[in-house]
DNA sequence: TGAGAGAATTAGACGAGTCTAACGGAAGTA
DNA sequence: TACTTCCGTTAGACTCGTCTAATTCTCTCA
């Protein structure tokens, strides 16, 4: 009924409204969605007569509760697609981000129910990022906040990583960094480079969270303890992490939902 | 590449082109895709300029080599994915068609793959359509026929029933003709209404075919044994049956590929 | 052989979604 | 306050897939 496009805006515009907040601009909408200004400003105009989205010209775009529902709707199908993929055909979590795109607007509700089903209504998907319920309401997601505002000495557990570029994955799969996996952080060097210890010895609180991903493809797992290991500060950015109790309370800018 | 639409079409085609032979009309690709004859015309063109048919003007298409390449990948995705649905999914065999339909044309290739592998590379689906293999040469199926062309009092076994229509499929399903089954042909009407016995005594033939279905969802099995089952013509000439040995050999019209 | 029926094609329009080029508003800076 | 720059919107065009209405073709049958 809404189609496949309309509601890759609205989900580009759910992901980037929870990140920065409401209202998002014409610009980052169309960077996200691959599309020029003024395919976009159009796209918002038919959105805006379908009751999805309400617009202030020449200032923002956010949505309305009609439009969350249906970006929540398709954001469940995406992860819930990519925890299955994950789980039952043998994706690594650094793999399913595509396919989980390309069949997320084609899938029944009977499709979905019957996946959830299987997964036993799983909280996150393999990336960390939480699984809107069925009830569609908007997951919270409170101390949760990217790697580069804990302070050095902190400890903390990987929450979640960026779900769209391949090679980060990579990149931070082969260094041990997935959801689920306990950190600390040992230096924040000039222009932000990040030096971590990949599973400390663990006293510093509890690994698995109620929210815990599942060590869906087992590669990083307690033989790595000790590992450390430096990310680069555009990479560290997009890794967000949910501080382990006792933690010093840093930063207190926006904590960010980041991934899509 | 190609987009799901011209997808569709070709699918159709070859579809058409295994029941009737080529070369098929403009007017039953519109009845097949549920678009109007102009619009056909139109899509043929393009797909002609894409080297997929070879079309002559007023009287008919045939898919090239290329294009029924593309159309068996298609089906492959089709029918691997109404045998994931039911063998992992817990779908039963009259409701795969249409979420089938919906995801045959985005999943990727490495999807396929892993389907095809946990389900270790079955020949036929659910509704008993041969699955074309990974080399995307035309399934060959000889000896299959229509339930209308078996001669009374010949036994034969349920190679396949037509994927397409819903309510056809609940009543064949209730009435345990399924395919694998064995049945024998008690009766045939006129106005064509065939009285069947599901699983007679076991002694007419192997129930079991080197393109077995798997029973996929325990349905019909042994305890159906003697029921006598009267199928209305519309119904039985949708049922296709490979005659068990020893049948006698009846009408050899065109034994038909049907179903989607 | 010619008329009529039925099928296919041509003609022309339209909506969706996209683009480039040109214009206009917002907000900071001199 | 006026300038400048950046961003958003407007204008206008294009492609794709679709439709309805009108035309043309093919084939059968008298």
């Amino acid at each position: 009924m809404l189609s496949d496009v309309m509601e890759d805006y609205l989900k580009a515009i759910y992901v980037l409204q929870t990140e920065d907040g409401p209202p998002v601009s014409t610009s980052s909408i169309a960077e996200r969605v691959g599309k020029t200004p003024p395919t976009v400003t159009s796209m918002l105009e038919t959105l805006e007569e379908h009751g999805l989205v309400e617009r202030e010209k020449y200032k923002g775009t956010e949505l309305t509760a009609e439009g969350r529902t249906v970006a929540l709707e398709v954001l469940r199908h995406h992860r819930l697609l990519e925890a299955y993929l994950a789980e039952h055909l043998d994706y690594s979590w650094s793999e399913v981000h595509d396919e989980a795109d390309a069949l997320e607007h084609h899938i029944s509700e009977e499709f979905e129910r019957r996946v959830a089903a299987v997964l036993g209504d799983p909280a996150v998907d393999p990336h960390g990022d939480p699984i809107p319920g069925e009830d569609l309401e908007p997951p919270v997601d409170d101390d949760v906040r990217p790697l580069t505002e804990v302070a050095v000495g902190d400890r903390a557990v990987i929450a979640r990583v960026s779900d769209r570029d391949d090679e980060e994955l990579e990149y931070l799969d082969r260094a041990g960094i997935t959801p689920g996996t306990a950190i600390e952080v040992l230096d924040i060097a000039p222009f932000g480079m990040v030096t971590v210890e990949v599973n400390p010895e663990a006293d510093g609180g509890d690994t698995d969270t109620d929210t815990d991903a599942g060590d869906v493809d087992g590669t990083a797992t307690d033989s790595d303890a000790g590992r450390e290991q430096s990310l680069p500060e555009a990479i560290a950015a997009s890794v967000r992490v949910r501080p382990v109790d006792g933690a010093t309370d840093t930063v207190a800018t926006d904590a960010g939902v980041g991934g899509a």
